[in-house]
RNA sequence: CGGGGCGUAGCGCAGCCUGGUAGCGCACCUGCUUUGGGAGCAGGGUGUCGGAGGUUCGAAUCCUCUCGCCCCGACCA
């Protein structure tokens, strides 16, 4: 590709509503623009990367066994009634109704309309298992959509769906659709982490995320330094830390004031003590009935843990008006000693002394509290957002929190989908059974950022060779010196030939805005045609990951490049 | 959804408070010089000041409405 020709609009300065540095980068790199808020134009720089990330997903889930399909981007509202979402997802679900006023959606997953199509088609068990993919946009009306192609609202997605006769069958799938996904991310040259996960809003028993490491992720990951364990902090589970000692009761029980105290850091500021000597309230409304739930001061709550310990469907923090009627007292001032709702207690809390809580009286406090003393009734689990330093679950070993990027979730759904919508089989037997399915995701797009975010400095992004838009760059410093044009197109043509994907900067530009472009798109490996040294016959190799230059003889150009990208073609 | 901010040239911004010729840098176009890290000189403005309405002799500027974009928050007691 000669760069004289090329749509790349590069910018020395990026727009100012770019937050992250992949959005930076890919906007001053002439990769998308955006259109409206969460949703971009792919520039064919940024098409030639979203190509290679897609074809890598495409022959890995071929070679796994999975078929390519295709299925609508508009869809039916019946289907989605059908399997109770349209009214659960809520306004991440884009309805529109066509010209007749009869309801659709975009697609922001596809289980219902790959469940209808299998469950039409697929009768007895000989038929299973089946597991269909597809690669394209969804749109998920986000509500704050940013970040450029890390969080878009339309997005390219790799989605696949399989059908089991039976728990084991898909048990396989899901182990092989894991590491389908492993070979993926490692061959698109990624540092990532598969890690537990939460299921979310997709529903099904047991998940796990893919993550590229990365500092600026979004996603906090907890894992052991001792063992393989590792999860998304929104599951990570926390051991119960049976060595710390339950101290004796010593001091007495005292109300002190604390006079429009409530928050944590308010009540802690005022009695001059630290938060974790806190143990704070949370009255929480579920579908079990109003809770109190405990929490060390300086620890925060996981919804899904305390709906997993209640087996509740529902948890929501009260209102004012419940928080009174549970506690007697406003908000704020809430506390476990002879409250009449249930108390439920994260593990960190059996362990505290001469605590302070609220006395469930307005503007007022407890202090020298000790649990096993002044609130036995309390059911201890695990219930806080891992921290550093927590416990592993697993083993002995401490969890420590790194930043990952999710750009691929492998679920087990079990017989969610098949059931309400009918999708069953006849087994062995000849007796009639839900289709057991299994879902795996992978966001194309958000990879490719992902790769920017993990692998960039400060002059541009610096490509894993798998996913460069290009092999390499051949920079001739002067296209006006017809002989440094000409001995650069002999070494692009020569490149090309041999299928290494070459960009030519043939540009009348200076050399330092050529330089700048290069370093800001980052082809792994830059050839530099220049006077100086093509006067002796040599040009210069440059490899972008890590800055080193060689000189080599005008005709050994061509294999030492070949030899810098590893092939062998 | 709540709060805040911004919308002026392709990009980044000033001008607005205190109404009176629409500006700066980069980019872009022409010419000359220059050619190994975002060149210099000279010339060129490419604009519905987001939109609509209002106040006024006169509105980018003041008022009302509206659209778009961005940030923070969305139950941390």
């Amino acid at each position: 590709m000669l760069l004289s020709r090329m749509f790349l609009p590069t910018l020395k300065e990026s727009p100012s509503d770019a937050e992250v540095i992949s959005q930076k980068l890919m906007i001053r790199g002439g990769m998308i623009r955006k259109v409206a808020a969460g949703i971009y134009n792919t520039l064919p720089l940024g098409l030639r990367v979203i190509n290679k990330v897609e074809n890598i997903v495409r022959s890995e889930m071929n070679r796994a066994g999975a078929q390519e399909i295709s299925m609508p981007f508009v869809l039916p509202a019946e289907l989605w009634k059908e399997s109770g979402r349209w009214d659960e997802y809520g306004k991440e679900l884009l309805r529109i109704q066509d010209r007749h006023g009869r309801e659709f959606c975009l697609g922001p997953t596809h289980e219902e309309i790959v469940t209808d199509l299998v469950r039409r088609e697929v009768r007895s068990y000989r038929e299973l298992p089946i597991n269909l993919y597809q690669i394209q946009p969804k749109f998920r009306d986000e509500v704050r959509p940013r970040f450029g192609l890390m969080r878009g609202r339309e997005f390219i997605m790799k989605d696949a769906y399989s059908f089991h006769a039976n728990d084991e069958s898909a048990d396989i799938e899901y182990r092989n659709m894991f590491d389908t996904y492993s070979r993926i991310f490692e061959r698109c040259g990624l540092a990532f982490k598969a890690v537990e996960a939460e299921t979310g809003q997709i529903g099904g028993r047991f998940s796990h995320e893919f993550h590229v490491l990365a500092d600026t992720g979004e996603d906090a990951i907890a894992s052991c330094g001792s063992c393989s364990y590792a999860a998304n902090v929104e599951r990570a589970e926390v051991r119960a830390d049976a060595a710390s000692p339950i101290a004796e009761a010593v001091k007495k029980l005292e109300k002190v004031n604390t006079p429009g105290k409530k928050s944590v850091d308010e009540v802690s500021g005022f009695l001059k003590i630290k938060p974790a000597q806190l143990i704070k309230t949370l009255i929480y409304e579920t579908d079990k009935g109003v809770v109190a739930v405990l929490l060390r001061g300086d620890h925060e709550l996981n919804e899904p843990k305390l709906k997993r310990a209640l087996d509740a469907s529902f948890a929501a923090l009260a209102d004012e008006t419940t928080v009174r009627k549970a506690t007697g007292a406003p908000s704020g001032f809430a506390g476990p000693v002879n409250l009449k709702a249930p108390v439920y207690a994260d593990y960190a809390v059996k362990a505290m002394a001469e605590a302070v809580t609220g006395a469930n009286e307005a503007d007022a406090h407890l202090k020298n509290v000790y649990p096993s003393r002044d609130f036995p009734q309390a059911v201890y689990c695990d219930l806080r957002v891992a921290a550093a330093g927590d416990g592993c679950p697993r083993c002995n070993g401490t969890l420590t929190i790194t930043r990952g990027i999710e750009v691929g979730h492998v679920f087990k759904l079990g017989t969610k989908y098949s059931e309400a919508m009918g999708a069953t089989f006849l087994d062995e037997g000849g007796s009639e059974r839900p289709m057991i399915m299994g879902c795996y995701g992978i966001g194309i797009g958000r990879t490719a950022a992902a790769a920017i975010e993990q692998n960039h400095d400060e002059a541009g992004m610096i490509w894993p060779l798998p996913l460069a838009p290009f092999d390499c760059e051949v920079v001739p410093v002067n296209v006006k010196d017809l002989d440094l044009a000409k001995a650069a197109s002999e070494i692009y043509a020569s490149l090309n030939s041999m299928d290494i994907e070459t960009l030519l900067d043939d540009r009348d530009e200076r050399a330092g805005v050529k330089f700048k472009d290069a370093d800001l798109i980052g082809i792994p490996v830059r050839v530099t045609v220049g006077e100086r040294n093509l006067k002796n016959g040599m040009v210069e190799i440059k490899e972008r990951k890590n800055g080193s230059v060689r000189l080599v003889k005008k005709e050994e150009a061509v294999s030492e490049v070949k030899q810098l990208l590893g092939r062998s073609r």
